[in-house]
DNA sequence: ATGGTAGAGGATCTA
């Protein structure tokens, strides 16, 4: 089963590339955030004729979450906030495909650290991980994939001196990061690699992509069961070239269902 | 030197 997520920075600017990768990157399940679209504006028959159900948490201008499935998608819960997707932002959607759990995430920016908006960023985090409690255990298969905004190490940016005091660096976010991993989930990419420079998003402004200035932010947290399961797992940096990319590259992992 | 680009929507806001 192969499993990925792209932040695709609006979903209709990217739809003639997003085809396009499908049928090239051949995932069974897409975790997609900032689809940019209105609830009922996503494009299901398109995705239909290829092979893929699908559930959106649409909200419009901004935000917007969604799973797309080859295998299976069924049991949509919209948003983490206990059945009032209609007061919350739409930041996340969670779907059962094929007996395994997937959450779709797209955290808060955070923006400025000490912001109203970094401190809504640090409670979304708590949220989610009440969402966890609420309706699965540690020893489910379960991926939270998506953009998460925070870099988890050092290492996961092209410059720790240059993004001194900037959001997805700093400590409480890192922290909120790691309480998050304690309730069960460990970070698939990093079980293959350890290295530096290997990076999930570049800014579209001043040529970050070739200058090698990008973040780490996109990642697919699985639980234990599904750790002992994987195969391989890739950034396709291929996906932030060419035409009109998004500012992310889709993040995949590949694991043998037993 | 607070720059630069992309997207939505139709002036700015978000990232």
């Amino acid at each position: 089963m192969r499993v990925a997520t792209w932040n695709v920075n609006s979903l209709n600017a990217r739809m003639p590339r997003f085809v396009a990768w499908l049928k090239e990157a051949e995932p069974d399940v897409v975790c997609i955030q900032e689809t940019k679209l209105k609830q009922d504006a996503f494009p299901y028959l398109e995705l239909e004729l290829l092979g893929y159900e699908s559930a959106h948490f649409g909200q419009g201008q901004w935000n917007g979450v969604a799973v797309i499935s080859k295998v299976g998608l069924k049991d949509p819960i919209m948003g983490i906030e206990g059945g009032r997707p209609e007061s919350e932002e739409a930041r996340a959607i969670t779907v059962d495909c094929n007996g395994v759990g997937i959450m779709s995430i797209y955290v808060p920016n955070g923006r400025a650290v000490d912001s109203d908006h970094y401190r809504y960023k640090l409670r979304w985090l708590a949220s989610l991980r009440r969402h966890l409690d609420e309706h699965f255990k540690p020893t489910d298969k379960l991926i939270v994939a998506g953009d998460f905004n925070i870099a988890p190490e050092d290492k996961d940016v092209w410059s720790p001196e240059a993004l001194l005091g900037s959001t997805h660096v700093s400590e409480p976010e890192r922290e909120a990061l790691r309480e998050l991993k304690g309730w069960g989930l460990v970070d698939s990419f990093r079980h293959f690699y350890d290295q530096d420079g290997l990076y999930t998003w570049w800014d579209h402004r001043g040529g970050a992509f070739h200058k090698r200035q990008g973040l780490r932010i996109d990642y697919l947290l699985v639980t234990e069961p599904l750790e002992t399961l994987l195969n391989w797992a890739l950034v396709d940096r291929n996906a932030r070239k060419g035409e009109r990319p998004s500012d992310h590259a889709p993040v995949i992992i590949d694991f043998s269902m037993p």
